[in-house]
DNA sequence: CGAGTCGTTGAACGGAATCAATCGTCGTGG
DNA sequence: CCACGACGATTGATTCCGTTCAACGACTCG
């Protein structure tokens, strides 16, 4: 979901610029990790975070992709606690911005709650249109699915928002199984591909 | 997402009965179509309603799935219209709450706004958790993780929300491998069943 | 009573995961 | 500056598990 085409950027103009911090992590190490007291709703300002959370069986599970410009954690605004970690998948700076400040900020400024209540909005219709693509069985469907969905997908150009193996990631399929189907369908003259750039022909 | 595991209820308490209304549909049609003005916010009494989209080929794509008692085309509250087509797909019965209102009364009421942020956030969350349980491949701890993610699963009973066969489509399971993974499960005694009713064994 | 649906089980198949190997590129540090 | 390691992209071979097709009993509702 590497902000799959819905850039759902947390205005960060609506806020008092003091009470945000800078943090920088290298790869590999955790913003916050789940259970931790919820503090802060974060900016990614420079590389890219995953939000994961890890199973019973010690399993990671990657919940969400946020990558320069995304905010990741607003929902915990409401939470008490984070509900899973977020890890820097390469250097990474983020601003952190106080749960409490932007609490009162909303509180106080109706209007500026409304536009909170927007990109939440978004947010739950991209979860929602995930999911349902996840229901498609046949990866060569599913693949064709999220293509069509994407800004471009009728007719324009395609831009995939990461590197394959993401986007295979994203769209719960191994990243063999994702290049094979790009390239039956290449061969098959359904798409035309050159990198991350992706047409669709009528 | 019959709503099966995640009551996704947009909060009507909160709106004033007089600016809502019911409507009925038959299977098949619609009731409202990509790109007409935003009008309201629906809920679903009775029913299926399927949001769709038609690609630039003609294919349908399917959105979102709500069943009774889910709400769909909240998102519509913050777009001038529709991005996405209604559909119902049996005999259907929904009410329309204007969105007029539903905006008029948020921007008067703060307390009402953050309600309905929280609502939101709760949605996401919700959302994210679906999501993660789709990314485990294995059906058996796919079932066993949702589960116990599910009030009950640590340590007491747990009371499926919908028919086996609906709670299988939830987790994108069919419901043949569903009800053979329980048995399985219950015959390796890791868990106890009597229909609808479950119980995890430590 | 019959139609419809849920729950259940059996058998066979197919497609995606898995394991594995190779190539290219990029960044890093010696 | 080049060697090395890391990682993305790609393709091949094999396995396995979930899907699919099919059939049946139980139950409900009209």
């Amino acid at each position: 979901m590497t902000g799959s085409g819905s850039p759902l950027f947390f205005d960060m103009t609506l806020f008092d610029e003091r009470q945000m911090k800078r943090i920088s992590c290298k790869a590999g190490e955790f913003v916050f990790r789940e259970g931790d007291r919820a503090k802060a709703v974060y900016v990614v300002e420079k590389g890219l975070v995953r939000l994961v959370r890890f199973t019973a069986d010690g399993n990671r599970a990657v919940l969400h992709t946020a990558g320069r410009g995304a905010s990741f954690a607003e929902a915990a605004l409401f939470a008490e606690r984070y509900h899973c970690s977020a890890e820097a998948a390469e250097p990474t700076v983020v601003t952190a911005v106080s749960r409490k400040h932007i609490l009162d900020t909303l509180r106080t400024d109706n209007a500026k709650m409304e536009a909170y209540v927007a990109l939440l909005s978004q947010q739950v219709r991209e979860l929602r249109t995930r999911l349902e693509l996840r229901s498609i069985r046949s990866a060569r469907e599913r693949i064709l699915q999220y293509l069509y969905l994407r800004p471009g997908g009728a007719g324009g150009f395609i831009h995939l928002p990461a590197p394959l193996k993401d986007v295979a990631a994203d769209l719960g399929l191994t990243h063999e199984t994702f290049y094979r189907q790009l390239s039956a369908l290449e061969k098959e003259g359904v798409i035309m591909r050159d990198g991350r750039r992706i047409r669709i022909r009528g």
